[in-house]
DNA sequence: CATGAATGAGTCTTCATTCAT
DNA sequence: GATGAATGAAGACTCATTCAT
């Protein structure tokens, strides 16, 4: 019996991201995803069972990879606001190390395909320390009392907002624009 | 009696806008736009020159729209903070009033199909006030050294994202949260 | 505005009928029936909503022009045994100019896509004064105390089988044929 | 532990019948029929030569089958009323212990795939014993001067049609219907 | 012998758009 | 100006079959 190929699932997904990347998801047909992916169209069905939920492995796929990313060197016993600013960085980091999985996610942050996938069980998991580091700024009076989407509204979305145009221009971001940003940020949600 | 042309013209634009917000720009075919809209499909055609040339025209329509209520009641003399604020309702006031165009607007906000439309003419003129209140209020020292596009990226964008997604659960805002995001977006852009 | 081409549709409906004879129902594929009908094959698709629809609209079209050809000429004062040879005759001159309506009728005879079209309307109604004079052969004792689903199995389904075999040969019934085969089925009804 | 080869051969064929009747020839993919029979797709091919291959080899098992079925206990001596009333009544025991092989069979009776499978060698060997009691039966002046074609079709082919239309509202015959419809055949065949 | 992976060709259907009236 | 008919191109997906193991 002829080996399931790990490589080919990874050029597939590798093939969709960057169609769904430049012209949507509808634009990206699966018999293009699958000329870029140099396989043949039925090929797609034997990895995914169906274009959706190709879509939604990818999303979650990334999801995890760049949230893994950011908690990278994340520490309980780090200083607040280092902490916060260190996954600001990662963040950045992480975006132009991996610019389609970037805008990839960027995408689909607000597709309603995708709206349920936050409650992805290992997700979840992943994000956790994240939760527990802005807990622990909340008890130490340094952050304002706000959930954790908030956080992400303020600290994140701005940023990456930012970083999804300059991509589209093929530009990079200035070191003037990061410490701008992540000033607004930071006074955003500390108290 | 048959309905006048321009009464034709609305009821297109309002039937895209109900489909594409429920089912997507691709989702929502001319066909399906003329029988909502109850017209014959050719005859979208004899308003508009197709089908992303209408996207664009009811893009700008409604952003202008936006702006426009946006604005209202701003002037000059008004307190930098006040100022800020009477705009930050006036979204959420239109928001709730125009859910649909509301919604729409969202949707394409970051669609490459309309990433140029920043640069209609109309468009631009009618933003003018804001921007030199906003200058304002950098002059006299009150509001951090930064261009336009980051007021909206921590005043209204943050917001609207909250917006769009109650709307999704049918819910709406509640006072606290208005509250609490007027707060944590004069934070981030005052000095 | 283009008219609608009746033409167009008897075209498709031929073609259909003659590919689903040649190759069955799954074999004739839209594109092949809108080769052979000279049209596109979204054409098709303005004319019948979906492929079974067309199935069952051309099934229940030639299903009545036969019920109509049987009961050319059938009259209630009519002898029993001459109206039922009558009605064999009759079918048998309608398979001879309508070999491929007949044909596809047959085939159609006892699949379950088509197993409710009996209960059209419009077809019942066809099909009344073929009850009424079996139900007189009945009162007069000359007929078994049978349904008329009965008739139909002794009476017209043998010979159409037959009728059906020698097309696939491209035969014809002899007399002897008909003249045995319509004892036999008169034997079978009559008390 | 693995089933024997001839086990797999049996569940595929079973499988393969099952699907067939259930969603015809063309719906009952190989890969479908794999599933069911719980075999690769791959392996199916070790079997049979080809999907039509498949076809025509279940279709004259189930036939001769059926046959050897409908000759047990036919004796040469036996009166030529009872041995028919015996091959009537052993249809219809067939039929209902054996339903989905029967229903297999009705199906492509008219199918042109197996029009020529009349003419296996096996299989006419099989109804050698069938065709002799006919000619004995017109050798005593007691049937008409019909080939064996004739027979099955007022016989055979009208409780048969019954039987499959009863199957498909999942009921049974009824004692009254047999002696009916054996009435009508024995009629239809005798002198 | 048995298998799951792989595929080109094909399925039905819908699309944005144009044509003829 | 307005329309329904018409269409070639394309959509997602499934198929019978073969290949490599």
């Amino acid at each position: 019996m002829r080996q399931s190929d790990e490589n080919k699932k990874i050029a597939i997904g590798k093939a969709a991201i960057q169609l769904i990347n430049s012209v949507g998801f509808d634009g990206a047909s699966i018999s293009k995803i699958a000329k870029v992916a140099n396989v043949s169209p039925a090929t797609i069905y034997t990895y995914f069972e169906n274009k959706e939920d190709m879509l939604l492995k990818l999303y979650v796929m990334v999801k995890k990879e760049l949230a893994i990313a950011l908690l990278q060197g994340l520490d309980e016993s780090l200083d607040i606001k280092k902490g916060i600013h260190l996954m600001f960085e990662s963040l950045i980091a992480y975006s132009e190390k991996n610019i389609e999985s970037f805008a990839f996610k960027e995408q689909f942050a607000n597709c309603p395909l995708v709206a349920n996938v936050c409650e992805d069980e290992e997700l979840r998991a992943v994000i956790e320390p994240l939760k527990s580091f802005i807990e622990k700024g909340k008890r130490q009076n340094i952050l304002k009392e706000v959930s954790i989407e908030y956080i992400g509204a303020y600290l994140f979305h701005p940023i990456s907002t930012l970083i999804k145009r300059k991509y589209a221009h093929q530009e990079k971001l200035t070191e003037e624009e990061k410490n701008l940003m992540f000033a607004m940020g930071w006074d955003a949600i500390r108290k």
